[in-house]
DNA sequence: CTGAAAGCGCTTACAG
DNA sequence: CTGAAAGCGCTTACAG
């Protein structure tokens, strides 16, 4: 006995067979291929598992043998319960679900949390799927790299912008950014602030200069800053004053309102590189009394459903089929082609939250 | 050759082994154990692994091998995709997912759609997992059913009230209803209407007479319109219209209100049982003109975040606690004891959807 | 610190 | 329609 569980008493498809006097190859066969059966042997075979609470052949010994888990996992940047949080990252797993289930796959949740102090760098090294999805991870993230080791089929979603072996699908982010810019500009904007996420590995709240952001290891807000930068000023010079929150959250989005006008009161439209954190700086603008868009232009990112609901003007991305195609990508993954890149269309969604700056700000 | 995957080709603990002179235990434990190892063999092993791609012992194997997966599947109505569109589900995902990442296990998302056609009843009898949660899933659902067969931990939350071994998790459903009964009834409220999610297995909208919901497959709803009618009008008689919606979305409580208020105009107050139905009952109350709380009181269940961003009078539940608290019971389940029942708090959060209503509709 | 042996529960060609 | 045989890749006591 080298196994501890099953202390030899729950039954199997072997001692089945044995208490009938069958081979094991005839019951697997009453479970997998009932038609290469007789009715007579498949109901008694059907009634003595009945009888002795055999629930049928054990999963993992059958993908063990088979070699097949029929399960992708998805990786996030953050402890599971984050992204949950976030209605984006939520709309992207929806889409995803749906590819899944069309392709009758299960989906594994795997929380990227900070590796564990073993040998194995995650849980990505021992987690059983037949491939990845990875979602918005950082550059050099160690479970990415882990999981290129697996050679398993990977897709990255918005970022790293390129990685190895594996498909990206994503946005391009530097022009979706600089048409808000643009349009901004246009509405007479020159004092801009910005609302990130993080833009880095360390816990850092606060103001983010020109240095931080450039070194982010989140390409995407790197991106998005530059060309926010560009549609506002095109060849001009001119700065954007940035505040960094760690977390994606509505009291974040709230806390950066207060210290981006505290630290320069001039400013007329805040940019939030996420809803959830826009959606923090118009409880922040209301706090302060401002009116909106009247006094503040306030924009987000993503689209999510209470988006519309709060008049946001946003960047809207399509993020439930951005999800479906990453689990489409997956699915037809071309071992041995150059990876894939795949863009998906983002357009300016302009609701009630933005403006032309008061002249008395200008 | 028996199993088609790996075409003698990939690398395993077994062939590097052979490779360096060495027998497989002590490879393995180059991976599991490493301080039984000496160091220049463990480096010899890492370095001949990195050389041939060869990225650890196969997950699926040791799994098989050690009888645990370390995962635990969650079961939901729905297609995963709508029960990743509602909040509140969304919410309980996120509890659940913490109490498991404290402990180190992986969460499988398991559809609960239309069983498949073969001879296994679902994928829940087929998923690798050490235990099941399921949420909010009909009285004698097949794979709750199938579940139950395999003998593995359960924690049923909300629905259905008794399963066989199964613990359960969920509220007083009855009482939190009475409460908001005798909430509205206070505020002078007779004529009042239900939205609610659908009671039974087909796919209804429309109209639900006493018939239909004292026969709800679902007995939170059941037990939700009985208690609003206790708490509204006590031991006297009074009717409620109720009003189904297969779907919980904010567009099915949109075109709810808009039925409900055709049929009887005189209500003064809808009690919507879910926030999203509540927020789309709001939306339908702007599109006829009718000022809340002036003209129409509107009241939701859950306290999603979105909720309080509303202005939503409401049920409140704890979701992310209920979720966490799934995940804690599954952990300690005690195998050989009677079934446990858990009962979380409910409160009524009052905002400003709800007052008294208009003289001239009394 | 290292190795030989046993075996986890099942499925797949193949032969009869 | 049924069975004998092989083997998936690994880990665990145990002995040396």
């Amino acid at each position: 006995m080298t196994r501890q569980p099953n202390p030899s008493k729950a039954p199997t498809l072997t001692s089945i067979a044995r208490s009938l006097g069958l081979s094991p190859a005839t019951v697997s066969n009453v479970y997998n291929h009932p038609e290469r059966v007789s009715t007579s042997v498949s109901e008694r075979v059907l009634a003595a598992a009945d009888a002795v609470g055999y629930a049928g052949p054990d999963p993992v010994a059958r993908q063990f043998r088979r070699g097949k888990s029929e399960t992708i996992g998805i990786v996030f940047t953050d402890e599971m319960s984050f992204a949950l949080r976030d209605p984006a990252s939520v709309s992207l797993l929806a889409g995803l679900s749906t590819a899944l289930q069309d392709a009758q796959l299960n989906l594994l949740l795997l929380p990227a949390g900070s590796p564990v102090g073993n040998s194995r760098v995650s849980n990505v090294m021992g987690a059983v799927v037949d491939g990845f999805v990875f979602y918005s991870v950082p550059e050099d993230d160690p479970h990415l790299a882990a999981a290129l080791k697996r050679r398993l089929p990977i897709v990255v979603v918005d970022e790293p912008e390129v990685v190895g072996d594996a498909d990206w699908l994503g946005l391009d982010d530097h022009l979706a950014a600089a048409d808000l810019g643009r349009y901004l500009s246009r509405l007479g904007h020159r004092k801009v602030g910005v609302i990130t996420s993080r833009l880095g590995r360390s816990r850092h709240n606060g103001p983010a200069d020109e240095e931080m952001w450039k070194n982010a290891v989140y390409p995407v807000q790197r991106n998005r800053i530059h060309g926010l930068r560009e549609g506002l000023f095109g060849a001009e010079v001119g700065s954007i004053a940035v505040e960094e929150r760690f977390e994606n959250s509505v009291d974040a989005g709230l806390t950066a309102l207060h210290a981006l006008l505290q630290r320069d009161p001039d400013i007329t439209a805040v940019c939030c590189f996420g809803d959830v954190l826009a959606i923090g700086a118009l409880e922040g603008a209301r706090q302060r009394g401002l009116s909106v868009p009247g006094d503040l232009t306030v924009t987000g990112f993503d689209d999510v459903p209470e988006a519309a609901r709060a008049g946001l003007t946003t960047v809207r991305q399509p993020l439930f089929e951005k999800g479906r195609i990453a689990g489409e990508m997956l699915l037809s993954h071309p071992f041995s082609d150059r990876p894939r890149r795949r863009y998906l269309p983002t357009s300016l969604e302009v609701r009630s939250t933005s403006g032309r700056p008061n002249s008395n700000s200008m």
